[in-house]
RNA sequence: CGCGGAGUGGAGCAGUUGGUAGCUCGUUGGGCUCAUAACCCAAAGGUCAUUCGUUCGAGUCGGAUCUCCGCAACCA
């Protein structure tokens, strides 16, 4: 079943182009794709790698009208961006084009309008809020208000936040729309659906049954969608941003941004063959039968490209359907969540300045901790720990032994090998055991696994020469240190092809040190790669450390721009229903002045006070201890609530009063405070 | 009870179909000195979140509980 396929068609995520691209996207879809790409290629096998930017959809619009440009000025911007750092950082895409090109144009209003002749869709009309100011319909998620079950300001039309509940857009009290501010209307619309129910069936026993080998956590979201069962989903919008929806009633409408997205894949493979005649002909990439297909995407993208894009696939007809959709859980950013809107990000333009030539450090880096089957955490810190122990220390460091120990010993000169050794048979069957291994990880997307495989290579030839000792045979047998060293570049070789497909640059490098002609994954394991005699060029570092200061800036820089961000983010909440003024008089608010402060053990929040109210004193339990020290606040007069009713805590404190702090856009809390010293117990009004 | 995923030695992660719990880093001790103070060997350290069950046997299967994350909006 493996082996009937002809070829590969490897699709990546299409960038949203209202941003850069970060160490999440690399990590979740572009290095696998392309350490995937590479090694079929190494292979000699037929396979294109498609890219592109997504380039339309509403956030775009948005951004475009909040910096007063067009719509596609936005998506250049991005588009150029992100392509020129794809291109930097070694994804080896045979085209990156983009959804606003004329051939994804075509070809996806040609799609949709096989499907439309073909019946393929339902219409609905249906009642959606329009923005009378800003003329356009509004998304759940651009209409504002007040939420029906909290009554908390700010609610969106999907969810509120404050309680969570999912709402429609018309449970709204007061709505809003988010881009105008202006009352929206209700008004009439009508759109086109894809009957993904009517699909239900032969998806079913398409993925559940046939394609149990997918990964756990796609084929385990697919099945929840299956069980829930599928529901039509609209294919149009309301928009003047897209590709025009190519009925004759349809004024006004464009494709909805999930239903062309993935048509890029296909209007990019054609783009690169038209203007390539030498690649074949578009169509038997994607619909010959002994093409096998390979959507590489973040977890957030399964549903589309194991159900949604499928389903579009098989309705047109004439496709095939993937046949694998390794998906990637999210990678996390020093503890939290990467956000573009947040700025927690390591921007990958950013990266490549900051660390010129560094390219293969951070693919390793994103591929030993990639997050293949559950989130995982990108920290600088473990960023340079890989790069200072196992890139420079494991792999630099012996391809640097084996050259500079041929460099003294045999001018540079690859020397020949004598009689081998048990010893040296074992290392050498060893090693050329690593290429089935390495092989039958990538095969199953195993890629994590499959680097520290390659890894092995230069842990063996470390201990190699640990155990042989040539420095010390040298001054007594150097027959076999010839033998010895023979080996060991044998097996410098194998590693710059092994690492081919994970760290381009350095095999790249690798090789011309070894002055290497040949370079075929099928020479992985041999032990001839390398002459007798064979000149080699000058040795030099193939990485280098990576100092603490470095790291440092890195982290300093992600902090300070965090912090920016929630300064700048900072909105007040909106002021709370007015009270009568006897209300107000019921709470009590006194000063009082701190006669110690101590810390509550075993409870890190919590401060405990004794406070003099003028009366008989009294304790006040405050969870402000991860903000002020006691110390700080011994001799300072506060104001507390002297009416609230005591509270106790589980082990046993009783708090009577509630010390007032202020808390600030950061989460970080003031304690408030007199601008003149007062009598304690004074009442605050 | 909206859906999905995760809770494994100090840290970050693996653990395929149930059969003595692994890897990298860190720590400690030793070896080596060719090498970017790098390399090699050894040791210490985990009741695999809690709990009940299936089984001759469970980190691995099933139920319950607790906690965290993601999705359901744009986002890998």
């Amino acid at each position: 079943m493996e082996k009937k396929f002809k070829r590969t068609t490897v699709t990546s995520a299409l960038p949203y182009a209202n941003g850069p691209v970060h160490i999440g996207h690399l990590a979740g879809v572009y290095v696998p794709a392309d350490i995937y790409v590479r090694y079929l290629r190494l292979k000699k096998e037929d396979v294109l790698f498609i890219g592109g930017s997504d380039e339309h959809g509403v956030p775009i619009t948005i951004l475009a009208k909040k910096e007063g440009v067009s719509p596609q000025d936005v998506v250049d911007r991005y588009h150029n961006l992100i392509k020129k750092s794809f291109e930097e950082f070694g994804i080896s895409f045979d085209v990156y084009s983009r959804t606003t090109s004329p051939t994804h144009h075509k070809l996806a209003s040609d799609f949709f309008r096989t499907l439309y002749d073909k019946g393929e869709f339902i219409e609905r009309t249906s009642e959606q809020y329009y923005d009378e100011e800003a003329k356009t319909f509004l998304a759940d998620r651009y209409i504002t208000g007040e939420c029906p079950h909290c009554h908390a300001e700010g609610a969106y039309g999907d969810q509120c936040e404050k309680c969570g509940t999912s709402l429609s857009p018309t449970e709204l009290i007061n709505p809003k729309s988010a881009i105008s501010g202006s009352k929206p209307v209700m008004r009439e619309t009508k759109h086109w659906y894809l009957p993904l129910d009517k699909h239900e069936g032969w998806l079913r026993k398409w993925i559940l049954e046939e394609h149990k080998e997918w990964r756990p956590n796609v084929y385990g979201q697919c099945k929840s969608w299956l069980e829930m069962g599928l529901q039509p989903r609209a294919v149009s919008r309301d928009l003047d941003w897209g590709i025009p929806v190519p009925v004759e009633e349809a004024e006004g409408k464009v494709l909805y941004v999930w239903f062309d997205a993935p048509i890029g894949y296909i209007s990019n493979t054609k783009e690169l063959c038209d203007a390539h005649p030498e690649k074949g002909n578009w169509e038997m990439w994607w619909k010959d039968p002994e093409t096998r297909l390979i959507h590489f995407i973040g977890k957030d993208n399964i549903v589309f490209h194991c159900i949604v894009f499928p389903a579009m696939l098989k309705a047109e007809g004439s496709y095939i359907l993937p046949d694998n959709v390794p998906s990637n859980e999210f990678l996390n950013l020093e503890g939290n969540k990467i956000s573009t809107s947040r700025n927690w990000a390591v921007w990958l333009h950013e990266y490549l300045t900051d660390f010129p030539g560094k390219q293969d450090v951070l693919r390793y880096v994103l591929t030993a901790n990639a997050p293949e089957t559950k989130d995982n955490d990108f920290t600088w810190k473990d960023f340079q720990a890989r790069n200072n122990n196992e890139l420079v220390a494991v792999y630099g460091n012996f391809v640097n032994r084996a050259l500079v120990l041929t460099q003294k010993y045999f001018d540079g000169k690859v020397p020949a090998s004598g009689e081998l050794m048990d010893y040296d048979k074992e290392t050498l069957k060893e090693f050329a055991d690593v290429k089935g291994e390495v092989e039958k990880l990538l095969d199953v997307f195993k890629f994590r696994d499959a680097q520290k495989e390659a890894m092995n290579l230069a842990r063996i030839g470390n201990k190699y020469l640990a155990d042989t000792e040539p420095w010390k045979l040298a001054k007594t047998d150097m027959g076999r240190v010839a033998t010895i060293l023979n080996i060991s570049l044998q097996l410098v070789a194998n590693l710059a092809i092994a690492f081919e497909p994970f760290l381009p640059f350095s095999s790249k490098k690798l090789r011309h040190m070894l002055n290497m002609s040949s370079f075929d994954w099928n020479q992985l394991g041999r032990t001839d790669l390398l002459p007798e005699g064979h000149p080699l060029n000058k040795a030099e570092l193939l990485f280098e450390k990576i100092e603490d200061d470095t790291i440092q800036a890195q982290v300093d820089k992600l902090l300070a721009t965090k912090k920016a961000n929630e300064a700048a983010q900072y909105k007040a909440n909106p002021i709370k229903p007015v009270i009568a003024l006897e209300e107000f008089e019921k709470l009590d608010i006194r000063v009082g002045t701190v006669l110690e402060c101590e810390n509550v053990p075993k409870m890190k929040k919590l401060l405990k006070f004794k406070i003099a109210d003028g009366l008989e004193n009294r304790t006040i339990v405050s969870g402000i201890a991860q903000h002020y020290k006691p110390e700080e606040l011994v001799g300072k007069q506060v104001l507390f609530i002297a009416n609230l009713a005591p509270r106790q805590f589980k082990n046993g404190l009783v708090s009577e009063g509630m010390i007032l702090s202020a808390e600030n856009f950061d989460g970080t809390l003031a304690v408030t405070s007199l601008l003149k010293e007062v009598k304690p117990g004074s009442e605050v009004k």
